[in-house]
DNA sequence: GAACCGTGGGTAGCATGTCACCCACCGGCG
DNA sequence: CGCCGGTGGGTGACATGCTACCCACGGTTC
């Protein structure tokens, strides 16, 4: 449709430059929109697949090559990514991945708190009856996932919830600000834990949440969001800290006082 | 140096070009650094200053003639302001200004009262002798410009203050943030109001909230800022509806009434 | 007179050419 | 043996060519 399959010079198998990789970023595989949203979401993906990492210095003629497209898109992806602190570039020498550190994690969200806890309670207060039932539903979506047991759907109905509750509250910037928060904190690792017992656990820490705002009890709503994002950041911090080689055995320490430190007062 | 002179076709007088506008989008006479962030400036000059109007349609290409550059930096730097939410691209049509709306202005400071008003408290809180030193420093830099009667250094004093604040808080995500929500409502007008007596009330509204820090009064700074915040809000959200022509004698009761639905429960 | 359809101009998106700049490497000089 | 300036490869930034696509306009048909 959009893109005429190009000849293409590609990349023969050299891959001399300099300080380079020989890493392959993933092609283009997903048929969404523009070139760029899907260099985005390739790089995204080598990223959580390890066949990129922060130490390394990449470029955009190796992108383009490896993803058999020319450098156009590539560079816009890669400014838009750089824009939102996931990509630094380093002048005439190439752009490297950002680590996301726990530290970063903590405070984004702790910002999520500052906007969600106020949120649920405005949902709480402002919901219309229908809106009541769309929130159930996607609740409901949130339990059979999780029930089925798939890690992504439910990851996407416990999204969706969240910016649910939102725009319930009726501030369209904080959707905004709140989705791409989430944009950085995924790039940690897709899903969270890899089986553990977070599913059901995940579904349930939303209950008192949606029963309170369906119950239109404000405080409980406030309280109930309050409990679960700091619930969240928890993991999401040890994460971070696995993912830095911190030994497991201080992971629980460093853990809440990582979290206290960046959440005290929100 | 970077951009040989071109001829430039530009356009003659015809414009002819469907719905586009004969606007003369201002070209690039700040020297900076890359040219898309000029464009970026350019553009944001030429909203403010009423050469371009959300109803039109325009182009890359019409922006770069007018501009005596190439389409790359324009639409790079176009692309941002579309991240940004102040443009939107029509795919093959063109681009068009977003109207930024009274609901928007009160949503956005909305949000910064739930961020700012927390990172108040922990800046009472946390902040060493020597950052209060800075607080202080930039406080006097604020009533100075105010004094000499310079919106323009006044502005740049007040958002340095906030953003030490939000940085003692600890907090650098917040800081990003506030930043790029600042740049949208700057938008608007550069300054806020023509004459009035903003200059010396805006330093003046600051004081309570400076004091407090300095004191580590926690609840007397939270409370401080979040009395700034409602104060700047109505005065941009008033500004936001005269842009709209609303009638003169309705601003204020409008402007009560955006803010307190944006605002109640932040 | 009104609905329909071909056509042409204009646009965003992508591909590619070009250039100044920067850094790493290296060979000669002290 | 260590410093130092030349040099070449690699990169980001910009200029420009190309193409599918969309919409408005005008002529044709009923």
């Amino acid at each position: 449709m959009t893109a005429p399959p190009r000849s293409v010079a590609g990349s023969p198998a050299d891959s001399r430059p300099g300080a380079a990789a020989p890493s392959l970023p993933s092609v283009t595989a997903t048929t969404g929109s523009s070139l760029a949203v899907q260099v985005m979401a390739a790089v995204r993906r080598a990223i959580t697949a390890g066949e990129m990492e922060p130490g390394r210095l990449y470029s955009v003629q190796q992108l383009a090559s490896a993803m058999d497209v020319s450098r156009s898109p590539v560079r816009e992806g890669l400014l838009r990514l750089g824009e939102a602190g996931l990509i630094r570039f380093h002048r005439n020498r190439g752009f490297e991945i950002v680590e996301v550190s726990p530290t970063d994690v903590a405070e984004i969200l702790a910002v999520r708190t500052a906007l969600e806890v106020p949120a649920a309670r405005r949902a709480a207060r402002l919901a219309q009856p229908e809106e009541l039932g769309r929130v159930r539903a996607q609740w409901e979506a949130l339990h059979g996932a999780a029930r089925a047991g798939d890690l992504e759907a439910a990851a996407e109905a416990d999204a969706g919830l969240h910016r649910l509750l939102l725009l319930l509250a009726g501030n369209s910037q904080a959707v905004q600000l709140v989705e791409r928060l989430r944009t950085t904190t995924s790039f940690l690792g897709v899903v969270a834990a890899p089986s553990r017992r977070p599913v059901g656990e995940l579904a349930r820490e939303h209950d008192a949440l949606v029963r309170a705002v369906l119950a239109r009890d404000e405080a409980a709503a406030a309280g109930a969001m309050r409990e679960h994002l700091a619930a969240t950041a928890q993991r999401l911090v040890a994460q971070a800290l696995r993912a830095q080689r911190a030994p497991e055995e201080r992971v629980d320490e460093l853990t809440a006082q990582v979290w206290d430190a960046a959440a005290a007062g929100y």
